[in-house]
DNA sequence: GTACTTTTACTCGGATACCGTCTGTCCGAGTAATTATGG
DNA sequence: CCATAATTACTCGGACAGACGGTATCCGAGTAAAAGTAC
């Protein structure tokens, strides 16, 4: 059980678009090059951000992407959900019935209840962080070369 | 990024073995079977749980297992380490650094920080709820059946 | 200079391969209780 | 009846095969801007 790298980069990309200016765009190539990430799958991740609705595409000639709104409406949580789906930590495999209850209807296995809670209690931290307050923090701890990367993605936006 | 069933049939195992009377064993092959889990795997579970020292085993005739301590001091948690290992759910994969910090020495991944502190409010969760709570807690809501396999697992106990 | 065509530079999405991890199986070795054997 | 040996029923732990999902690559199609072309 361990989270891939695939929301890494997706949280970090999005705090790239966040720097470009009002309907500019940013070409994925571009990105996953800064990200030092794989083009080839870097676009898929891409794809999955846009189908969850948190980027906006471009397609064509100068083409890109740019987010769909605000950085400070875009939860961590959310970025996980783009990524690696809605699907809970745990599901149970049905154990618990074969273990205490037979003839009646199927009961509720106690152990996904308390790992329900705990995810709960999880997803709770990754909502109250979005890529806004990430980046401000950011911005805060390294202000000498946190601006090398927004001069970086705004001279190599199109639009 | 999903949890394996290798926790599930951890936490009813331990849960079994907690019905047994005071030094009494259950065989690897007697608990697997009535989990319905893979005889050969479940064996793997349980030489983990008596590496972590939740399980005490009995090699030779008429072994088998037991408790190594009360079940109210066998946190959910504890399980979940046992079986998957103590590596926490997200890894920094370095990206921060080459995003932003460059000469400096290496500095806090941000991200990993709201991990970190997301992973602790999950695993403060299941460090409140033990094998004896859970078990407590299934007796109250099926007093019926469940007194079914505490009496199986008295039958095929051992000493 | 305008209308049309071609080229270019992107995104879109499926097919596919690789690889690590979880699951599952097999087998030989170790251990202790039980049984068999010899005196 | 007692001591010893063989059998039995377990755990121990490594080797290994299969399944599955995340990672990564490739390719053809779609789209729009730019460049080229004809009149």
């Amino acid at each position: 059980m361990r989270m891939r790298t695939g929301v890494e980069q997706a949280v970090y990309a999005l705090m790239i678009l966040g720097l470009l200016p009002d309907r500019a765009v940013l070409s994925g190539e571009a990105i996953s090059s800064r990200l030092g990430a794989s083009p080839t799958y870097f676009q898929k991740l891409l794809r999955k951000l846009v189908q969850s609705g948190l980027v906006m595409s471009v397609p064509g000639a100068k083409g890109g992407f740019r987010l769909a709104r605000h950085a400070g409406e875009i939860r961590v949580y959310d970025v996980y959900v783009a990524v690696e789906g809605q699907q809970s930590l745990y599901t149970s495999n049905g154990l618990f019935d074969s273990l205490v209850v037979h003839d009646e209807e199927p009961g509720r296995c106690m152990l996904a209840q308390v790992m329900e809670e705990a995810e709960a209690s999880w997803q709770g931290a990754l909502k109250q962080e979005t890529v806004e307050s990430l980046k401000k923090q950011i911005w805060m701890d390294y202000p000498n070369t946190s601006g090398a990367l927004e001069e970086w993605a705004q001279q190599n936006s199109v639009k």
